[in-house]
Order: structure tokens, then C-alpha cells, then sequence
DNA sequence: TCTGGGGTCCTAGGACCC
DNA sequence: TCTGGGGTCCTAGGACCC
């Protein structure tokens, strides 16, 4: 049986949530701004109408918005995560578990599969809309098709298209229509094709959803990737890409943020790492993991062309994985000091956290579990030696002639010694 | 003067093994 | 030490998403 896939978007997520709960904004060109109003990371299809592009720079727009009086906000991430709870939370009615996905804080993915004998589909997600405007009063567009590409591109035809009502559904469309529909959208429009790519294709030749469509699946493999391939089949209403309903656990938590000013002192750097390093605790300890290895990173600006760009980082593994958030500051704080470099003005700091599952992340079950890494040589010198004390050399695995650049690969299968891997670990010390 | 933040996946090429 | 091919793993960087 054929697939079938729903994806429901709010429209403008952060400016109807801001509309929800002052609805002066209403019928009001409104911008949301970024973090340190930065520039514009959401607007109303008034403010879109009146030009204003996704990631406009403020001090760009100013004019502008004088001028149309457009209404600036904030963002305010506390009420969009509220919001968007419920959201998934009224979606999660129409469908199991199983059959929904939670692809972005306004987008949720379902698959109508199952439903699709017992139930008018376009009846069906008008349902969905009408009830998320009545509940918590925000609009949304649904876009049905074979695939999630095609849902997607179907959403993109609701948003653009006033008479579709908020519902397209492409499943049920011939496709004669289909395909007149498809060469009228540029192939940038399409789920997986960003700037570049779409540059390319157009040197191709390939301009329209169509032309990508019908485009030799090898030769894109070829001179694009396997990502690329797997949109040319979607768009053909082959599905390639599943509902993802557990989402596999995160494999790195970043916290960062820009400056509002300029930052030359190291006091100034530690204190915002110390910041952003609570920040991705929360998370961390919110998804039960434990932190592996952690990376601190600075930067200048970019934008500064009268100076050299700045842009490194430094990272520490942790012997034992935890969960110890002053450890995790205080390696962090180490980390920002040893990148630390005076007459720098730094624009941006953070941290990443490479996460790891509590079940393989001890020590004493690293023989029980697939494949462990530990990085950089003088931990895993210090590992070794923990290794050793505790199982000897005859449990000791080591493909340890990579030893010095590499990544530390421990297997079950290979708990023998290898008395070659242990000489070249000696020469390396 | 002022230009977001948080993620994932893929590939090419290097390093190293046998 | 040289020759060389096949295979695997890792990293950096690029591309994408919202």
C-alpha cells in the first residue's frame, strides 16, 4: 500500500504565538528578532509583504520599519516551547505515537497511512487545523503527498496558495496537475536543496521541482550525494524517509551566544562559558545523558574585515563520561583559558558537549558494550593504564598502532592483546 | 555601532593496516 | 627500505534543516 504523509507547520510560529497573547498585533506587519536583537528571524506575511527577508540584520531593516511602522519584538523561547508542547500535543490526538513525528518546534510530521480508508484525508486534516486555531489560536497549514518531500512541498503550496484553504493535498491530485504545479516552483523550494545546491542545478539546467523530478536518479548520486538521490525519488512519490517517532538520543548539546559588544578580556570570556556550560547541563540532565568530551570554542566576528578572523577551539575527554556539572565548568573554564589570546575582540563564545548514553559510558562496562572512544593521546594514556589496573593486559584491546592520532576503538570481539599495538604505543611516549 | 543559535548527515582525502 | 593495492577508520569541512 502506498504511503501517506501529513505535515502540519504553524504559520509564522513565533509571530502568532506573540499574536496570541496580544492581539493588537493582529493584521499588523510584526517581526520577531533574535537572540541580542540581532535581525529578524520571524515575520508576518505582512512584514514579508513589505520585503523583509528571514535573518535580516536590525540595523538594515530600521528604515523600514520606520516607515511601515512595523512592530518589533523580542523573542521569547519560554512561550514558543509552550506553544509548541500543545501543538504536538492536539496532532497527537489524530494519530498514534508510532505515526508522529516532532521535526521542529512548528512542524510535525504524520503518517496518514492507516487512515486513509476509513477517512476523507482533506476532511481530515481540516479537522486538525480547525481545532489547533480553536484550542490554542494558532494557524497552521497541512500539506499531504506520497512522501514527506512531497508533504513538504505540498505545506509550501498551502502557504503560498490562498485557495487551497490552508490544505493541500497532493496524494489525490492527478497527475497532469501535479506536474503543471511542480514546474512552476523553483527546485530551491524543495526540502533538502539549499542555496548551493540549487545553484548548481540550475547550472544543470534542472530549474523547476519537475525538472528534479525527472532528473537522472544516478547521475544526481553522482554529482551530488545520496541525500540528493533520495529527494529525486521522493518527489516521485517513492518514500524513502520514515516517520522518526523516538527520536535517537542527542549526540552533542551546544550553548552559545554572540556578544552584544565586543569581548577582550579572558574573565569576560570564562564567565559566559560558565553561563552557556549551566545552560547545556540543563539539557544534558534533562535527557539523562552524560558528558564524554567537551569542546570550548571563541570567535571574533566575520563581519570585522579590517582584522584577521578568529575561530578556535579546544576540547578535554573525560576519563569517566559524567554528569558532574562542576567538573564540566571547570575543564570548561581550563579550556577557554588555554585558547585564550589578548588583543582579540571576541564576538561569540560557547560549548559543545559530546553526549553519551549512561548504559555504555562507564569504564567498568566498556567490555560490555560495542565501541567506546576516547580521544586525544594524554587521556588515553591514563586510560590505558585504568584499563590495565583493572582487567591486565590480557583483556587489553587496542588497535593501537592509530594510537597517537586517532580515536580509541575498544571491541568485545577483539579483547586480545596485540603485542605490536603495545610497542608502537611505547614509541609514541 | 548593529549581522542568531542549535542541530544532523555526508564526503573527500589522509593515515594507517596487512 | 622499496614496491603497491585493498580496506578501514577518522577528521575537517561543507551542506542542509528549522
Amino acid at each position: 500500500m502506498n504511503k501517506i504523509f501529513a505535515l502540519v507547520d504553524i504559520n509564522n510560529c513565533y509571530v502568532s504565538c506573540e499574536r496570541m497573547f496580544n492581539p493588537k498585533l493582529n493584521d499588523k506587519p510584526v517581526i520577531v528578532l533574535s537572540n541580542n536583537d540581532g535581525c529578524a528571524v520571524a515575520r508576518s506575511a505582512e512584514a514579508k509583504a513589505l520585503g523583509i527577508k528571514m535573518g535580516a540584520p536590525f540595523f538594515q531593516i530600521k528604515d523600514l520599519i520606520k516607515q511601515h511602522d512595523i512592530q518589533v519584538l523580542s523573542s521569547n523561547y519560554e512561550l514558543y516551547a509552550e506553544m509548541s508542547r500543545r501543538f504536538h500535543g492536539i496532532l497527537s490526538a489524530y494519530v498514534t505515537d508510532k505515526e508522529q513525528e516532532h521535526y521542529s518546534i512548528d512542524e510535525s510530521f504524520l503518517d496518514l497511512t492507516a487512515y486513509q480508508n476509513n477517512f476523507d484525508l482533506l476532511q481530515y486534516a481540516n479537522t486538525m487545523k480547525q481545532h489547533i486555531l480553536q484550542w490554542i489560536g494558532l494557524p497552521v497549514c497541512v500539506g499531504i503527498g506520497h512522501s514527506k518531500t512531497e508533504a513538504k512541498l505540498a505545506n509550501h503550496l498551502a502557504k503560498q496558495n490562498p485557495h487551497y484553504l490552508g490544505v493541500c493535498n497532493l496524494y489525490e491530485m492527478d497527475m497532469c496537475s501535479k506536474e503543471q504545479l511542480f514546474a512552476q516552483i523553483d527546485v530551491g523550494e524543495v526540502w533538502g536543496v539549499g542555496y548551493k545546491q540549487a545553484k548548481k542545478l540550475h547550472k544543470m539546467n534542472i530549474n523547476t521541482v519537475f525538472d528534479l523530478a525527472c532528473a537522472d536518479a544516478q547521475l544526481i548520486r553522482t554529482q551530488f550525494s545520496v541525500v540528493m538521490q533520495r529527494t529525486v525519488l521522493e518527489l516521485r512519490g517513492i518514500s524513502c524517509i520514515d516517520i522518526e517517532h523516538n527520536p535517537p538520543a542527542k549526540q552533542q548539546i551546544i550553548a552559545s551566544r554572540s556578544f552584544g559588544k565586543r569581548v577582550t578580556q579572558l574573565s569576560d570570556l570564562q564567565e559566559a562559558i560558565i553561563y552557556y556550560v549551566q545552560d547545556a547541563y540543563k539539557r544534558l540532565r534533562a535527557d539523562d545523558l552524560l558528558c564524554g568530551c567537551l569542546v570550548a570554542f571563541a570567535q571574533s566576528s566575520p563581519f570585522d574585515s579590517n582584522k584577521a578572523y578568529f575561530n578556535e577551539s579546544k576540547s578535554f575527554v573525560f576519563l569517566q563520561p559524567t554528569d558532574n556539572l562542576l567538573e564540566i565548568s571547570h575543564q570548561a573554564s581550563k579550556l577557554i583559558a588555554q585558547l585564550y589570546k589578548g588583543n582579540i575582540e571576541y564576538k561569540k563564545c560557547g560549548v559543545v558537549l559530546t553526549c553519551l548514553e549512561p548504559k555504555s559510558a562507564h569504564i567498568h562496562d566498556l567490555l560490555d558494550t560495542d565501541v567506546v572512544k576516547i580521544q586525544k593521546v594524554e587521556r588515553l594514556m591514563q586510560s590505558f593504564e585504568a584499563i590495565h589496573e583493572r582487567y591486565g593486559k590480557s583483556k587489553l584491546a587496542l588497535g593501537a598502532s592509530k594510537l597517537p592520532k586517532r580515536n580509541w576503538h575498544m571491541k568485545r570481539d577483539q579483547l586480545s592483546i596485540n603485542p605490536f599495538s603495545l610497542k608502537s604505543l611505547m614509541r609514541t611516549h
